[in-house]
DNA sequence: ATGTAATTGATAATGATTATCAAAATCAGG
DNA sequence: CCTGATTTTGATAATCATTATCAATTACAT
């Protein structure tokens, strides 16, 4: 089912399955709800062909998320992180922990109502990030 | 006013009011509204004083971040910005017009019933930070 | 004044990402 | 199946922002 999908994608952008590519979008697959950076991917892509290089990883990662089959973000320190995303066009939240890092994911979308206020300020929305900063239940001193 | 603030915060900080940092503070606070990265401030650092080191621009701005005089964050392209934030503890927003880059601001703070949904599920939300992409009202095609 | 600690600035080092380019793989037509 | 054109790859160099280093300067406390 994820592999259909995403082979869809491919051909509409005309985006040639290589191997390494699929090796990349495996590893990607394998780590649905995680964030992974571009090294990371790298590492375990390693693992499973052993000869792929980073540059094939960034552009390969870049390239997905031009076609909406992965989702990039930037977390503080700067580096970009990437995550399978199918079919959610829009709304997807991050509550990043304090103290252990760890990211969780926020489905619900209450944020309609300022963007509605915010077309009537004669701005177009197209789409918008959010994240949340703070513990996570195992960290939170409360709990 | 905007002085008087920020030397109380460095005085509880036992942070000294050096003529570097002070050239510093006078750009940010020349650019209210503005967020400046750090060559930004360098360069306009350097027009006022012209014997500043990028090194002591970057702790500055560190610093005064890290005492919540400056509010630091990281916009697509992987740098960091930084803004004059003086007492607004929590909420702020961004409005980043996709096709002439503006970034604008939203005061409103409607996340107050997100936070509590998360609240109850055992986080502890400290903080927030939400950025919407689009087009700006000079830039909206419908407008 | 004087010794100690903090700050500065030039510059080197780092880390992530992007660019380059020749070699390898893939494709389309014959 | 060949074969020349195109795409993709991987090693490596280049870039860009940020951080670390360290000797010299400055400020502070006695
Ligand atoms: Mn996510
Ligand atoms: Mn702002
Ligand atoms: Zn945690
Ligand atoms: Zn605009």
């Amino acid at each position: 089912m994820v592999w259909k999908t995403i082979s869809k994608k491919l051909d509409e952008n005309e985006y040639r399955l290589t191997p390494q590519r699929e090796v990349i979008l495996q590893v990607m697959i394998d780590n649905r709800g995680k964030h992974l950076s571009a090294d990371e991917v790298y590492i375990e892509a390693r693992g499973k062909s052993s000869n792929i290089g980073i540059a094939t990883v960034y552009r390969t990662l870049e390239k997905l998320a031009s076609i909406d089959v992965l989702y990039k973000t930037i977390f503080e320190g700067g580096k970009y992180r990437y995550e399978l995303s199918l079919g959610e066009s829009h709304q997807h939240h991050h509550i990043i922990c304090l103290q252990c890092g760890h990211i969780s994911e926020v489905e619900e979308d209450l944020l309609h109502n300022l963007e509605i206020h915010l077309e009537k300020q004669g701005y177009k929305i197209l789409d918008h990030e959010l994240k949340f900063y703070g513990y996570c239940p195992q960290c939170n001193p409360k709990n």
